[in-house]
This record gives C-alpha cells, sequence and structure tokens, in this order.
DNA sequence: TCAAAAGTGTTATCCTTACACCCATGT
DNA sequence: ACATGGGTGTAAGGATAACACTTTTGA
C-alpha cells in the first residue's frame, strides 16, 4: 500500500476552551487572539481525553467541566510541508466556568463574535451583513460565468446568509464559504494577502475554522444536552441562564417559553434564595439539577425561536 | 512537555461501511464479521478525507455516497502496547448503494443488528430485552451495594433501556453500559472471558463500540439530513424509502406521516413511472431532489415516531 | 374474489409562538 | 413615581400522532 507505514508523526492538539464573561462567549486564546491553545500530546497519557483534560487543566488553572472530541486534520499543510513530518491534529471543545467578579481580567479570553461579528443577531441582523457581506457575496455570484455554476453559488449563499433562512447552527458552513469567495485573510496564498478582507478578526492556520467547528458544535449541542450548566455559576437566576443561551447561539429568545421549557423539563430547581443585585425585582435563584443527565438518555435545553 | 515529541506513531483508518440490502442495514466486515475494514493511512494522500475515500472504494468497489468522520482514538491497548509505538485510530462512517438484485451476495456484509440484537424495535420491543438483557443488568444493580451507586446504576438502567424512555439514537450509551456491567465479552480481561455473554455477536478490540458510534450517528443524522437517499437507488418508491429509515431507525413509523413529510419537505419529486413489482398496487417512482442540499442549511427527514 | 400494498381525508392533541399584563425592588 | 428586570395567564396557530378508509394490482 503505497508510502504507508510507521513515520515520524506528530500528534497535536488544539483546544477550543469557552467560558461566559459577562454575558459574552469567550475563547481563550494565545499570541493576542490569534491563535488557539495547541500543543504536542504527551504520550504518556493512558488516553486522549485524560491528556487534553491535564494539557488544559494546566494551561487554564480551572477544573474542565466538559470536554468533547470536534474533529481531526491530518491534511498536508502547515509549516512541514516539506519536512516529510505529519502532523495530526485533534480538536477538542472543551466548557469552563471563569469566576467573573475577581475584577482583574484574565488575558486571552476573546469573544467568538470577533471572529465571527456576522453570527451574533442578539440585537437583530448585524449591520455588517447588509453593509459589507452580502454586497461581496454578490460580487462573487456576478463572478460565475457559468450559469450552473452561478445557480448553484446563489443557492449557497441564500441558503446559508439569507435572513429568513438564517440558521445559527451553520457558522461552519458560512465561514467556509466566505473562504471558497475568497473573502477572508486566511484564503490568500501566502504572498497575496486578501485585498480588502471582511469585518472579523483573523487567526492563523485553520484555528478560526477550528473555532467555526466548536461554535457550531456548542450551538447544535445545547438544544438537546444541558451543557449550558457548565458555563454557569453554581446558582443563577434563570434570567442569567437565558442571557447565557443567548450569548451561545447568538439570537434573542423569548422570555416566557424560555422559562416554561427550562422549568418543565425539571433541568433546575431552586435554591431557595433571592438575589437583588439584578436593577429590578430581585429574582429566585436557581441550580442545575444533575440528577437529570443519568435519568433521561436525552435532556434538552429548546431554544424557542422569537425576539425578546 | 514530558515524554511528548516525535516517535513512531501509526496511523490507522476504520470504516463503518453502510449499506441497505434487501431493507436489512449492513456493514462491510472482515475476518468473518469479527473486524471492521481497517489499515493504515497512506501519508501520500493530501487530506484524510481523500485517503480514506480511496482506501475504502478499493475495498468494496462501490463509489461512496457519503462519508463522516466519527472519533479519533489514540488510547493504550491493542497489541502495541509494550512497543512504545502508538496508534491513532481514526473512524470513518461511510454510506454506498449495494445493486440488490445481483443474486450472487458479496461476503462481508453483516446486518448490524446481527451486533446489536436488542436495537431493532421494527417489530415492536425485541424479545431478548426482557428475557436476557433486563434481568441481567436488574442483578448487575443488586450488586451494587453501596445505595448510592445502586441508585445511579438504576437511573441509568432505566434512562437508558426502558421501553418507555426508549431513545434510538443511544446505541453507544447503551453498549456502554453493557460494557461496563460486564454484560459483552469485549469487556472480560484476556484470560478471564464473560461466562456467559448476552446475544448479539462481539467483535476484536473495540471495533463493536466504534460500529455503535457509526449507528449513532447514522440514526441521529437521518432526522435532520437527507442522508438515506445515499442508501437507495435512484429510483424507489415511498414504500421502500419507508422501509430504508425503519430499517436505519429500528423502529416502524407510521405511513401517511411519513409520507407528508417528505412530500411536503419537498425532499423528493415523481419520475412518472411507477413499479408493479411490489406485491399490492403499483407504486409510484420518486427519486431524490438533490437541489435540496443546496437550497436550505438544513433539510430533514423527520421521523414520526408511531407504530405502523 | 381476496390478499397485499399503495395511497388519501380528516380529526384530536400537544407544543410552539406570541401577546399582554402584573410584581417587587432601587433610585 | 418610575425605570428596571422578574415573573405569569392565556389564546392562536401549526405540527404531530392517530384513525379509518379507498384504490389498484397479482394470484
Amino acid at each position: 500500500m503505497a508510502a504507508g507505514g510507521p513515520r515520524n508523526v506528530l500528534i497535536e492538539l488544539n483546544a477550543v476552551l469557552v467560558a461566559l464573561i459577562d454575558d459574552a462567549p469567550k475563547v481563550l486564546t494565545l499570541e493576542d487572539g490569534a491563535l488557539l491553545p495547541s500543543g504536542p500530546f504527551e504520550t504518556g497519557h493512558p488516553t486522549l481525553q485524560t491528556g487534553v483534560r491535564a494539557w488544559v487543566e494546566r494551561q487554564t488553572h480551572h477544573p474542565l467541566g466538559y470536554v468533547e472530541q470536534l474533529y481531526t486534520f491530518a491534511d498536508r499543510n502547515r509549516a512541514e510541508a516539506g519536512t516529510g513530518r505529519r502532523t495530526v491534529s485533534i480538536s477538542y471543545l472543551g466548557l469552563t466556568r471563569e469566576r467573573t467578579a475577581q475584577g482583574e481580567r484574565e488575558p486571552g479570553w476573546q469573544s467568538w463574535y470577533r471572529y465571527f461579528p456576522w453570527e451574533d443577531w442578539r440585537e437583530g441582523m448585524p449591520g455588517l451583513l447588509e453593509r459589507a457581506i452580502l454586497p461581496r457575496l454578490e460580487r462573487w455570484l456576478a463572478e460565475a460565468r457559468d450559469p450552473v455554476l452561478k445557480r448553484e453559488r446563489r443557492q449557497r449563499v441564500e441558503g446559508n446568509f439569507d435572513e429568513k433562512s438564517w440558521n445559527e447552527e451553520a457558522v461552519l458552513q458560512r465561514y467556509e464559504l466566505l473562504y471558497e469567495a475568497q473573502l477572508v485573510p486566511e484564503a490568500g496564498r501566502p504572498r497575496a494577502r486578501i485585498a480588502d478582507p471582511l469585518p472579523g478578526a483573523p487567526m492563523r492556520y485553520d484555528h478560526r475554522r477550528i473555532l467555526a467547528t466548536g461554535i457550531a458544535r456548542l450551538r447544535a449541542k445545547i438544544k438537546y444536552r444541558p451543557v449550558v450548566f457548565e458555563l454557569m455559576p453554581p446558582d443563577f437566576t434563570l434570567g442569567q441562564l437565558q442571557r447565557a443561551v443567548e450569548a451561545l447561539a447568538g439570537r434573542p429568545l423569548h422570555k416566557q417559553n424560555f422559562r416554561r421549557q427550562v422549568e418543565q423539563q425539571g433541568l433546575v430547581e431552586e435554591t431557595g434564595a433571592s438575589t437583588s443585585g439584578t436593577g429590578g425585582r430581585p429574582a429566585k435563584l436557581y441550580r442545575f439539577r444533575r440528577e437529570i443527565m443519568l435519568e433521561r438518555a436525552l435532556a434538552g435545553t429548546k431554544l424557542p425561536i422569537t425576539r425578546s
């Protein structure tokens, strides 16, 4: 079988490490936001999971609430291209609790909407979509001479970027479309940088792609698994919980429906206490019912669809 | 950090390759059903996807309709334990079309219910659940002395194996529970084989676990992506389509509701022809509308829940 | 003429969505 | 008193689940 066999292969780990800080979804980055944490897998560990956990917890000094594998790449790219050494990079999504009131912000936590500003619909459709993105995609359509290709491109743009058909889970597809249309800096060959890139900070290598994968996975997951709670403090109000889900999903939720669903699914229970630090009437405090994870094969946090 | 650095690492591929043959969901196996196809990744290929495609198509001589990564393991197990060589195994789910009327059956295709007989609820709850599995799990509960542990086990068993809470997607959780309860042969240490294993054929290494992952993924996927069509012939009747989905989901569907949903979602279109080989009234033939994959970010095949 | 599968019309129920409103606190 | 967020009742609409029935063929 061709040039197979053992070789110098490097196993690299990448982490999309998420925390909620002041109602903003943040990811841990290095190098002034240009990189996700990554490093070699320490072959001493018995399993990948334990290796990832140990490595991430050393980087962040936070216990890791939840870890999930995202994707494995083994593509020939990166610096190693010529060296005959192959890199397999295995990426993970991790959720952690960030103590917020600490005053001093830890560095490296960046809002993920810095990288994907078009993904934040909490205040309605972001202006830059209409202003900067859709016109550029329109131009990309126009570039296609072949009518079949043009039609295909139009359908993809409409299916992924239109206000009506907006699906907050399609983070990766949207990024890939922008990449293909050469609208993000990462798409340029080393020399030929993109002339006038879109708003949204780039990252080195394929790290923004990995981040998109992580966001997409998390947005999908919160709908059928109670993972939000890994990002919440032990006690929280329903308003806080709603804002957390909104921050992740990138869109506003309907208050009453959200509450009804959370309560009727038995996801939370009252602590008995309430808090008065919220600016209005004091809110009851709740905590996550951990038992639920055993009780049912799938416990979900459904997201009602509409505004305010 | 620690014992890291480049080492002799072997990249291995595993494939869960699925086809539908005579309304049975089949997987390609080797060694008389004891192994999934697996082999080294040929480092010549530019990307993993192309490597997998090439490798699988050489094994099966069938074009591969759909490929998706399942999971990556790098655990210290297998034969290489002492050799200092590490194996990273990357598993894939692949869907292919098997020409059925060929008369001569290709070898190696096994019904996946051979490995997971308790997962087939098309004719109602399988008798062996009540007869063989639930009593064993009951005994496993009884073994727990610690009341907390006992309660936890009970909740997991009830959440995953009960008739009422049965969730056909939880294939992996159920297998893992049986593994933990030492009811499958794979759970035994090399010497000490399980005394009286459950019905359901075992596989070598962790291959049955990988298969469970693949089935679970596919069962989840058919609900929101039109992947069933990768397993269907170009033209098919709605009855065939329904039996295909039932075979994968492992449970019966409601005819009218199934049809309504398929049609109203615009997933298929009539070919104009009809077939008379079905034993009763001739059925209209349909084909998949491939355009739909571009039109919408998510196109789904919803599964109505009930019997007959 | 009967078995077998295709194909259709209609209803009850529940969940989703949405509107409108009241409550308790700090300033 | 009023702004702010917490908290609730209820109704409209749509999707889901279910029932019962007709149609068209082959044996």
